[in-house]
RNA sequence: UGACCCAUGGUGUAACGGUAGCACUACAGAUUUUGGUUCUGUUAGUCAAGGUUCGAAUCCUUGUGGGUCAACCA
């Protein structure tokens, strides 16, 4: 089908595999440790382990990285996997725990020992973190390392079954205290914790580290391609060691680059920082990259799934345009939406020689991309509601709405000409008068009458309030990985604006949340979970392209 | 001041020794009862210098620039 698009560099070793039969089927994984909320550079990696297992007919686990019960809690299980689900991706079978393999992974530990490959260190933190030497000086060998098997086995024990206190010795391999890779200098592969996992529970006194975890739980799972990002690049070789040592499962380990956008941090410590200070409401802010927020926000998983497929696979560093993301919602809610007509920051319209109780309804074309959403009835009458900036006192000659004297049509319905207006105490405009002309009802206009300008409206009458909040990009700085300041020195003061009372169609009456809609000629929105009984809230997702603006000063 | 990784328009990403293509952005035009959509077009790129070759974005060397690594985090 896509035989013509071209492959990425990890489908290359893919298909390599695949070709030369050292695989017949593919295994992915995906490993988030259950210590936050998902956000976008995890659904990047998302779509490459699930969007790879499509393509290549093969599975794809998922598989909480749980080694390290103080940071964890289930609460981040369950939205991991509601955001997983959410994206439209099934794991294989059930979902796995690194905790899963803690019986095995200590059978390993003592292997290593067996074979000389492991001791035990007394070492402080402070002492093997001199000893471990810089990247430019080699390390020392701890005075530990040539315990004997049995002295090994015997402390081993002693930690699992918590007779040391946190913190006074540590697993770790024997390899090369030289070597110019920082993490073959003889790594901690178990710490002592007394901690309560939030799956073992208390079984537990010592847990395993990354290293000796992720690629054991790799290998046990027979997992063929371990996709992670470049900055496990330098754990690779100790992953292999690994395998080599044990004799295990041999999966490859692939490392490709991390996902940055422009204006957003992508950062589990720093999104965390958000919610702890209050800057955003929680996880789930519609102004957070958070797939929760990103979705409360209006994005769809089509959207999400598309913007990974067009920012590719590669090993460079990268830096995307956030218009590039804004650019896959719009192109998804374009096809999809209902159009509706909303007025954000309303002002009168009077219609002078529209009859005083008279209601006309107008046909309402419900999505201009697609015939089958069909149309429905919206109520017209003498009084309506415009949007605030489609009238200027004294507008300048490209501006194609209204201003005294000028014709525009309302969508769906008459073309309209201004002849009066009215300013409140303040000097604001406080209502526009207009005459309209029978002859131009939309759909059987006699007069072959053009204008240049379509208004959006809504009867003063019919209308409902709502609550429309308007969401801008969190921070004001391009490229937060190149600041050196605190990242929320940068924070956009204006990323909300609420708005209280907006006036939308009636017909949205029965929506309910999660509905998306777009109000035409602004945006698309979504109707908020926080929307009650009577009281209608949307969030604004993305606003229309607007050429008109960006011509303005 | 060591090891490893990376370098293609403004931003991403292809081209696998043989015409540098695609998407986004920007700009211009056409269509339009959304200043939306759609359509057409324009600007714009191989980090540098050497080398190999009939031919180099691609291979080699050197340089330059960027990134990663010194948690009992992942």
């Amino acid at each position: 089908m896509d035989e013509s698009k071209s492959l990425n560099f990890i489908e290359q070793i893919i298909e390599e595999d695949l070709e030369s039969g050292r695989h017949s089927t593919i295994t992915t994984r995906f490993p988030p440790e259950p210590n936050g909320y998902l956000h976008l550079g995890h659904a990047k990696s998302i779509c490459l382990n699930f969007g790879l297992a499509e393509r290549y007919n093969g599975t794809c686990n998922l598989r909480f990285d749980d080694t390290n019960p103080e940071k964890e809690d289930v609460e981040y299980v369950d939205s991991i996997k509601e955001d997983v689900k959410w994206l439209g991706f099934n794991w294989n079978g059930e979902a796995h725990y690194a905790s899963d393999y803690f019986d095995q992974l200590y059978e390993f530990a003592v292997e290593l020992i067996k074979s000389g490959h492991a001791y035990i260190d007394d070492q402080t933190v402070d002492e093997m973190s001199t000893s471990r030497g810089t990247p430019t000086r080699p390390g020392k060998e701890s005075p530990f390392r040539d315990r004997s098997v049995e002295e090994n086995l015997e402390l081993l024990e002693g930690m699992k079954s918590g007779e040391f206190a946190e913190g006074t010795r540590v697993l770790r391999a024997k390899i090369d205290m030289a070597s110019p890779n920082m993490h073959m200098r003889d790594p901690v592969l178990y710490r002592i914790k007394h901690a309560e996992h939030h799956r073992t529970g208390a079984t537990w006194f010592i847990y395993p580290t990354y290293d000796f975890a992720h690629g054991q739980s790799d290998s046990i799972e027979k997992v063929t391609h371990s996709l992670c990002t470049l900055e496990f690049e330098v754990h690779r070789p100790l992953y292999n060691w690994m395998i080599e040592t044990l004799q295990i499962y041999p999966s490859r380990q692939i490392e490709f680059a991390r996902l940055n956008l422009t204006y957003t941090v992508l950062s589990k410590r720093k999104l965390l920082q958000l919610v702890e200070e209050k800057r955003v409401t929680g996880w789930d802010d519609p102004r957070m990259p958070t797939i929760s927020g990103i979705r409360r926000r209006g994005y769809t998983p089509n959207s999400i799934r598309n913007f990974a497929d067009k920012i590719g696979i590669a090993k460079r560093d990268n830096l995307i345009d956030v218009a590039l993301l804004e650019h896959s919602v719009r192109e998804d809610l374009n096809k999809k939406s209902w159009r509706k007509l909303g007025i954000l920051d309303p002002i009168k319209l009077i219609i002078s020689n529209f009859p005083e109780d008279k209601i006309e309804y107008m046909q309402g074309i419900n999505n201009p991309e697609d015939e089958s959403a069909g149309k429905r009835e919206i109520p017209f009458s003498k009084e309506l509601y415009i949007e605030r900036s489609d009238f200027m006192e004294d507008p300048p000659k490209k501006f194609f709405r209204l201003g005294p004297g000028r014709e525009v049509r309302l969508k769906f319905a008459y073309i309209v000409q201004c002849v009066d207006f009215k300013k409140n105490s303040q000097g604001e405009i406080a209502e526009v008068h207009c005459t309209y002309d029978p002859a131009t009802r939309s759909g059987s206009d006699t007069t072959g009458k053009k204008v240049k300008g379509t208004l959006g409206w809504v009867s003063a009458e019919h209308s409902i309030d709502a609550e429309i909040r308007l969401y801008d990009r969190l921070f004001l700085t391009e490229d937060l990985g190149a600041v050196d300041d605190d990242f929320k020195n940068h924070l956009n003061p204006k990323s909300l604006e609420v708005i209280e009372s907006a006036k939308v169609e009636s017909s949205l009456e029965s929506a309910t949340p999660g509905d998306q809609f777009q109000f035409e000629r602004q945006g698309y929105f979504i109707v908020d979970n926080d929307s009650s009984e009577g009281k209608l809230v949307f969030n604004r997702t993305v606003s229309l392209r607007d050429n008109w603006a960006k011509g303005k000063p």
